[in-house]
DNA sequence: AAACTGCCAACTGTCGACAGTTGACAACTC
DNA sequence: GAGTTGTCAACTGTCGACAGTTGGCAGTTT
């Protein structure tokens, strides 16, 4: 069962991906500490697997080492997410360019159908509007073929998404968003580079400027 | 002396500082293996904050991880270094475009200053000729004051190192580089995001085929 | 001779314990 | 009473040792 169980994955590995759940979901809350021991108990591991993971998702953003005191997560910040977004407007316009010379018939399949599922969604009124969200820029990465430019973004996607849990933010403006991402698939589909990096950066100005909003009260 | 020192930084972070020299001067050759015990006793620490280095590291780009067989040094391969070049353009184009409407005047002062310093040790022969471009290249993110852009464009060049070092390649059309330095700042002092943007674009793609014909001999 | 099988050494993954540092509380001084 | 100093518990940084896995080599079989 549990106890000797290296046979998939190390037990680091599992206790990364239980730790990033557990930040990203905001079960341990931005500006608490984590503690070693307590959690490697909890865990059911030693300490030493645990530390190579906090170390793992601190080098993903995702926590903050200070020496001799731990690890923390993350507090939103105005600057930070200035910061962030600009990273990201960075990548992801760079990205919409490639994709827009590179995408596949079948990757244009997928943009429509993400689309499509948005509206449905919307329409709905499902619990989780930033799931297809998130599904569509994942979809628009891999359209643009370029490895080391999605691996960044899927890292800056979630710290965005960490920052998103530390502001337990209303519904967004998601009506503005679905018509950017139509918008999108329709330049990618043209071919049109140039204007899929420009509706991409103004995409992703306005839900910046949302964030923003939404921190300041 | 040596033995308990975690003064000013800590064993793992000194064996970070350490190993991340050796692997960039090539004194570990891509492809070869990092034996942990021996490392660890060669740099007269443990294997805790030795594996802690490692992963750091490997989150960098500058080793490889593979379950149960350990740490690697990446090799050069052609598709990388394509990969590569697409996230630093992606990078660094938005870096420039940002240090156009950022810079200060003392950021152009250091940017004449490294290109003045680049010509006079191309005539004089010095041994490092890519020393200051990487000093240029950081002299121009500092200006885009985009602090996480920033941070990325470093672990990227650093790869790129990486590669160089395995690549022993001849001193490059450091000329011509040269001149895009020149119309770059030209650009950035002009204000002139666009052209910054072009012109980075164009100086990238150049590097990135030099070194793409260096590999293929 | 080639291919398969079983064994073995080397190395990574993991653990529990010790040492050094940090921040906080308490006692003391002025 | 405010500031300072001494003490202490909690936690991180580090270490050495054990267990499990991997790749290779020797021996065997066809």
């Amino acid at each position: 069962m549990t106890p000797p169980t290296p046979l998939h994955l190390s037990l680091a590995g599992q206790a990364v991906d239980v730790l990033r759940e557990q930040v990203l979901t905001g079960e341990i809350p931005p500006g608490s500490r984590v503690n070693e021991v307590e959690v490697a108990q909890k865990l059911g591991i030693s300490r030493g697997p645990l530390r190579e993971a906090i170390r793992h998702l601190a080098s993903e953003g995702l926590l903050t080492l200070v020496p001799h005191r731990g690890a923390f997560v993350p507090d939103a910040d105005a600057d930070e997410v200035k910061a962030l977004f600009e990273l990201r407007t960075a990548l992801e316009c760079a990205a919409a360019e490639l994709a827009a010379s590179r995408r596949t018939d079948m990757d244009l399949v997928r943009l429509h159908e993400v689309c499509a599922a948005s509206r449905r969604d919307y329409k709905t009124g499902q619990p989780f509007p930033y799931r297809l969200d998130l599904a569509f820029h994942q979809t628009l990465i891999e359209a643009a073929r370029s490895p080391r430019i999605a691996e960044q973004v899927r890292l800056v996607q979630q710290r965005v998404v960490l920052l998103r849990s530390a502001l337990a933010d209303d519904p967004p403006h998601q009506h503005a968003s679905m018509d950017d991402h139509d918008e999108l698939v329709k330049a990618i589909a043209d071919g049109d580079a140039a204007k899929a990096s420009i509706v991409m950066r103004r995409h992703l100005s306005r839900v910046c400027a949302q964030m923003m909003m939404s921190m300041s009260h």
